[in-house]
DNA sequence: TCAATGCAAGTGTGATCACAAATCAAATAA
DNA sequence: TTATTTGATTTGTGATCACACTTGCATTGA
């Protein structure tokens, strides 16, 4: 019974790696995605097979696949000249993605509210405290963390809603507006992270109580924030190029 | 400024390709897709690049990239052997497909009834009539030519729903639901064409009238029927393997 | 007869190569 | 000086190869 761990190879090392091992594909993949999720690439900056394979230490058949994967996404945008760039951001882009992760987001987080354990809602819970860590600490804003820590939060959430079609829906909307998101945080200059925690306690207030109509308002209210800011900035740098 | 068709090349042939000629890939992920949404795969059949490849008469090169996007569509699934299979059904699966369904076409097609032109409500109208075709020559079930009428009504109705976001996650949902429907499809035997008909039929009164609820409730009602029928059939089923 | 071992065919993955198209830069002509 | 063209470089795409792993079957042993 124990043929998947005896192998003619290294036991010991075979239970280490128990199931499959991963592919450099899969860890291409993972990169750019938290690449993007973070907004750590501009939006409209083209990519390229070879200088991400060199970046990344592969040769270019992994990237060209995960670049594929990521198009299919719409975390990505194939040019007609066969190039590859984040797709640059537009005021009805951004409407359309925060419509959506409203209706998405915001279903995901009523089923959760009502489905959250005790345990489930601690660990939420103890993440505000994270936010306090850092405000305390008042250098340079860690943009990297903020981001990281409010994933975190989110995903949490979701994960409880116990829909397996939702959640990767929620991944692949957060792939799309991850550039937008961190030209809004940037563009907050200061004040960002202390209103986060503040969004995230009522969020959390709301779970703990199962109101889940209440969870969805305060999480509507939380991720059209940076939305509306960018909105604004973005209406006014329009209007300046159509002054100029 | 004819730059762009003269090339070195025959500028007759390259003005009959204008635009980006299409790849290998991109045929053969369409080619699947196309499939994989009319139900032509059976759930649980597992794919092989190579298998592929020689039927679609081409490399293992474009068949791969393909198989990669689709799995991270959900439209396939990854084994832990690394061979990749059509997705099993699970009555969990289609509820969650379901709802996910109703969440996101329902918004869709409330967008939609506030949007549409006249123009294109008499598009879908004009469909209504293909139905009334298909069932007065009665022969035997034209299952292929239901699934892409119902396809095409559908997706008339949610390309005006203005939405960039949502239309590719319906298509992603489609993708994931089709080997489903298509079982729930031969297992209504017949009687299955009339009552689509009859649904559309109320969707697009409702349209009309610019109704957005009466279109989304008309909606929800189109789209359960098959999920339903296809969990009664699962549930006898998993009864009578429990019995065994 | 049945279980275990070993071999062979099949399969996915990554690297490399060949080719066509696009891009950029320098050189030439007006 | 400016616009056009020519050539070299870069880039994406598809094919092929090499390797590792899995799977299935036949052989061998008890």
């Amino acid at each position: 019974m124990q043929k998947a761990a005896a192998d003619k190879s290294d036991p010991i090392a075979a239970q280490l790696a128990p199931v499959g091992r991963e592919t450099v594909q899969d860890r291409v993949y993972l990169e750019l995605r938290r690449a993007l999720i973070g907004g750590l690439f501009e939006p409209s900056q083209v990519l390229t097979i070879r200088g991400l394979a060199d970046a990344l230490m592969t040769s270019t058949m992994p990237v060209r696949e995960a670049l594929g994967r990521l198009i299919t996404e719409k975390a990505l945008e194939a040019l007609p000249n066969r190039s590859v760039r984040v797709p640059p951001i537009t005021l009805e882009r951004m409407d359309d993605l925060l419509r959506a992760r409203i209706l998405i987001e915001g279903e995901a987080i009523a089923l959760a509210a009502t489905r959250m354990t005790p345990r489930q809602i601690a660990t939420i819970e103890s993440m505000l405290g994270e936010w306090d860590e850092m405000r305390a600490l008042k250098h340079k804003k860690d943009v990297d963390r903020e981001v990281t820590l409010n994933q975190a939060f989110h995903f949490e959430i979701y994960r409880a809603c116990g829909s397996a079609v939702l959640i990767p829906m929620i991944e692949s909307l957060w792939l799309q507006s991850g550039p937008c998101i961190r030209v809004a945080i940037y563009a907050f200059s200061d004040a960002g992270e202390v209103d986060t925690a503040h969004y995230h306690r009522t969020i959390v207030k709301a779970i703990a109580a199962q109101d889940a109509k209440g969870a969805r308002d305060a999480l509507v209210a939380d991720i059209s924030r940076p939305f509306t800011f960018l909105r604004s900035k973005l209406e006014s740098e329009a209007e300046k190029g159509q002054s100029a």
